[in-house]
DNA sequence: GTGGTCTAGACCACG
DNA sequence: GTGGTCTAGACCACC
């Protein structure tokens, strides 16, 4: 499970950490019924304090994201479907309504915003495949 | 100046009004030589404490958008017109990229994708020009 | 460290204590990676009020002088080698070169000056060392 | 006479000016009983406030620099010798010593401190007969 | 514990 | 009139 932070960015580290987990579950990269690592050793590897992460999950699992297991774990919880893609389209949804907005007050015809959006995609998904 | 404030974004107030006003800026909608409100008039419109809309301003200044002229105001900094561009451009460039970058990952088509911008950009536009 | 106020000078405090804080870290003084004090411990030292030294700290992060780690405390930030040297010998070049043109001004020759100014070093070297 | 504004160096404009037409006198390329532009020219040249200027001469007169003729206009005040020369020093050690006590705190050592004040005094020498 | 933000109100410098 | 600075004290978010 890939998690990066960005200590500059100015978004609270836990909340970095709940969207990337948050996002994982949601697009499937984090399947249902993985177990996720323990407080201390995402802790560990991301270079945070442990009471970041323990707050990282309390979260996620008062959202229903993930399901603790007393004395064994966490685990990635059950979603059904449609909660699923739901949340996968709000996501998305929400992005991509801010980028139109950003090309619409930068003055871009709906053509040309629509061009950099496809050409960036190309970009971003073969660069992905090789990844 | 069109300037709105959510108190309850969680996003601090002075940070707001930099965004709107650096936006206003670099759009063109606030154009090069253009005087901004003083601090108290500004302060008193948007019922925030003149000394937040003070730290607007010198982060501004700071920023090179802005610039003062000593006892008498504030004003639109000249921008030369290929770093406006540039600003622009890099602006819109980043989050399109996250916004195609979180299609992938959810899993659309580059159509599919394509199609979701362009409703959205359509959508925003027409209650741009209605507002 | 050593940082002095003279509240008579004119110079906002702010921008005394910033001056300070920074000409330590171009001299390395204070090192890369060295911990400041805390807002609240700097204030009460240099009895001013807490806002005042979170100003100061605002601006050198600005400027990338320091860095901030949530939570934990400002740590002077890593500056690259030539970096810093340039900043130093920029620095030094300005005072100096006006002090020349000041010399120049006054009618002085090269030698009487240059002798002015090696007696004025050794006098401010040897209090520096005695302080 | 030669007098330059800066508006971004954060030196308040009548200060600026001041410390111009001072130096100018100091050093005598104001000679004594020179006449001084009438306020409004001074202001019209800097494209500041006349009553910018007008502070500036008042500043000026109180310190004895210049004289005020009524109905006529303003002049060099005739100061003695001693107390030019000692106005020049004064000017000269004040920057001096700036220049050195900053040599000293990045570390360099007094030759090649002198070394580096020569050679500006030089530069800026030659380019000043050329001027 | 750390820093970040905001307020209310004062006084000063500048033009 | 303009902005700049500072204080005293509050509350919040983060680690």
């Amino acid at each position: 499970m890939l998690i990066e932070i960005d200590s500059h960015s100015g978004v609270p580290i836990y909340r970095q950490i709940i969207d990337q987990i948050r996002s994982h579950v949601i697009t499937a990269r984090l399947g249902e019924g993985a177990q996720l690592p323990s407080v201390r050793d995402l802790a560990g590897r991301l270079k945070v304090n442990p009471m970041t992460v323990s707050k990282v999950y309390s979260y996620l699992e008062n959202e229903g994201v993930v399901e603790r297991k007393r004395g064994i774990g966490l685990f990635v919880a059950k979603i059904s479907k449609t909660k699923q893609d739901k949340a996968k389209t709000a996501m998305l949804e929400d992005i991509i309504k801010k980028a139109a907005v950003t090309a619409i007050e930068v003055g871009l015809s709906e053509k040309d915003a629509a061009n950099m959006f496809s050409k960036l995609f190309r970009q971003n998904n073969s660069e992905g495949r090789t990844k």
